[in-house]
DNA sequence: GACAATAAATACAACGATGTTTTAACTTAT
DNA sequence: ATAAGTTAAAACATCGTTGTATTTATTGTC
């Protein structure tokens, strides 16, 4: 690769005087100065950041530990966001991932450290609580999609609650009266945060007990979890009689679907249908179109960058879980 | 950050001995030996990437650039795959996204040199031509998922002619006669490429024209595609009477499965069906689950790395295309 | 116990850049 | 014409490593 040093030589100038083009230092005669960027372009030189970072300490890396980031279409979002924003700050993503579990977190973050990025971004699949290695705390590090139950550490996660609250404030004010949930399953942070949502709205509506219903579509057998929508759905229409059902997840709804389907239901016109994820590959394509819960993963993403910076900047100890808000996709389901 | 210096003052020999135990040099004495490494536990001392790459001249990093990478849910597997192959070469990837066509690869290029990426992966979302700027000449460049129509560049691209010769060839041996192909926009590589090998399989099996189909299921207007699955689909139904049909991907499939679902014709049982893509969250979750064609991203995504990492090694040009076989994932719909 | 042979550590230079100090080349003022 | 002041370039040191040459310590042999 060239070096400084061909650039001087060609420019026939000394190569701090390279240098101090390259860093758009303005002492220089702007002679030299065209004489030097014309050899920079004939040459395509770049500098070398590693040489660089050596000599100043600061990297503009950060770098991004990933819990499975593919699992779930959207969670990608988070890369997508953080990467984006990072660039709009001039520093780089040095992206790892963890699958199967190996390697460790702590392998990947000695790698981030050996690249001496500037901050460390923990980014989970889905909403959930991750208990961090100690040794994360030797730089800034920012959790993406999870937070630490047991340590104070800066977070950034969906408010599932707010979330919840809002699409069923939404269905209220329509006029539906008698919602079930079907819910996920409620050992799921977000499971949980979205019954918290839904009563709520349904206290603030003075909704009496018997007038809505949440059920659980997950059965857990052994760690394992299976779907049971289908059947849920239909004892839950039979017996319920809801006019309208909100959904713990797009994959739910999808289901429901062929089920109200099958028991001539029309979706938003004889039921409202509600759900959360807003995934890319369901909800506009079924009929009619789902109106879904956005997860904010890509603003998530940008604002998890943006922390890290700060608190790289600051070299201030910032531990305060934001919740981000999330957006309904309104459509046509109810 | 600790440094090699301070680590042998703590451990009271040389920062060079310190070199020679961390590069695993063996003509260290024991006793010194452990007391550097009890040194450098104490101290967490990690080496510094950037200055070791200063002096070795290599950098282990690979960048990979990608075309948008998270539009698909499953694309983003080129980058799992990529990042686990990687990280078994003990090499580090470092990821850029061009969305919105802003930086261009240019830029994201020059970042990648700037680096000194040992070799550059260009990743596009679906099987497509790219023309690639000349400036990728300058470094080993493996282009996944997409190929340059212009010049020979080493890519790695699904085989997406096998894919359709197997899977029609599995129709045809299931004893399906009269099978429709739902395909997609005809400009499409991957759909060009199906179709030669859907009627590659037909001829090796005599079908004649009249007992086969091909249509397209996507309308380009003004450059904007818009999805026609159900009406074409119901005609095709009405007056073609097939006995299967295969989807240009999953996402037409589900269209189909309601159109059949409205038709009474039980999938698997009075139709078979089949698709491309594969997505973990379509096929499984259907009733009768989908059979689909898997892209092999995550392999292409490991199969990249290797190749990049070869290239380097060899300092050979290598510009031949790959062509990864895709894997049926066969379920209950044919 | 002296001397060579070997092993292990140190000393010094280098990598490609930047920060600081010094020097050289011009201006300007008297 | 000379001193002082200003500007631009060069010289040198430095960052945290590794590679090479050199020195010092250890061992083996007679």
């Amino acid at each position: 690769m060239v070096t400084i040093k061909q650039v001087a030589k060609r420019a026939g100038v000394s190569f701090k005087t390279v240098s101090r083009v390259v860093n758009n230092d303005p002492t220089v005669k702007a002679e030299n100065r065209e004489k030097i960027l014309a050899a920079i372009e004939e040459l395509g030189y770049q500098p070398n950041l590693a040489a660089r970072m050596v000599r100043k300490k600061n990297s503009d890396v950060i770098g991004f530990i990933s819990d499975e980031i593919s699992t779930t279409p959207s969670s990608v979002d988070i890369l997508r966001g953080a990467q984006d924003r990072a660039w709009e700050l001039g520093k780089t993503l040095m992206v790892f991932n963890l699958d199967h579990k190996k390697p460790t977190p702590i392998k990947l973050l000695e790698e981030c450290r050996q690249h001496r990025a500037e901050g460390v971004i923990y980014g989970a699949m889905y909403h959930q609580p991750v208990e961090l290695p100690e040794t994360f705390d030797k730089q800034p590090t920012v959790m993406v999609n999870c937070f630490d139950p047991n340590v104070e550490r800066a977070s950034i996660v969906p408010d599932d609650q707010q979330a919840a609250y809002d699409v069923t404030m939404q269905l209220l004010n329509k006029g539906y009266k008698r919602i079930a949930f079907l819910n996920l399953n409620p050992e799921i942070v977000a499971a949980k945060l979205r019954l918290a949502g839904f009563e709520q709205a349904l206290q603030e509506f003075n909704i009496e007990q018997s007038n809505y219903l949440v059920e659980t579509v997950e059965r857990v057998i052994d760690g394992h979890t299976s779907d049971v929508t289908r059947e849920v759905a239909e004892r839950v229409i039979e017996e319920f009689k809801p006019d309208a059902i909100l959904c713990g997840k797009d994959l739910v709804a999808l289901r429901l679907y062929f089920v109200l389907e099958h028991k001539g239901l029309r979706v938003g016109q004889d039921i409202g249908v509600a759900s959360f994820d807003d995934w890319d590959c369901i909800p506009q394509l079924l009929v009619p179109a789902l109106s879904s819960v956005a997860l904010p993963y890509y603003q998530m993403g940008r604002a998890a960058v943006s922390r890290i910076v700060e608190m790289v900047g600051d070299k201030q100890v910032s531990t305060h879980i934001d919740r981000v808000k999330c957006q309904i996709s309104s459509r046509e389901s109810f």
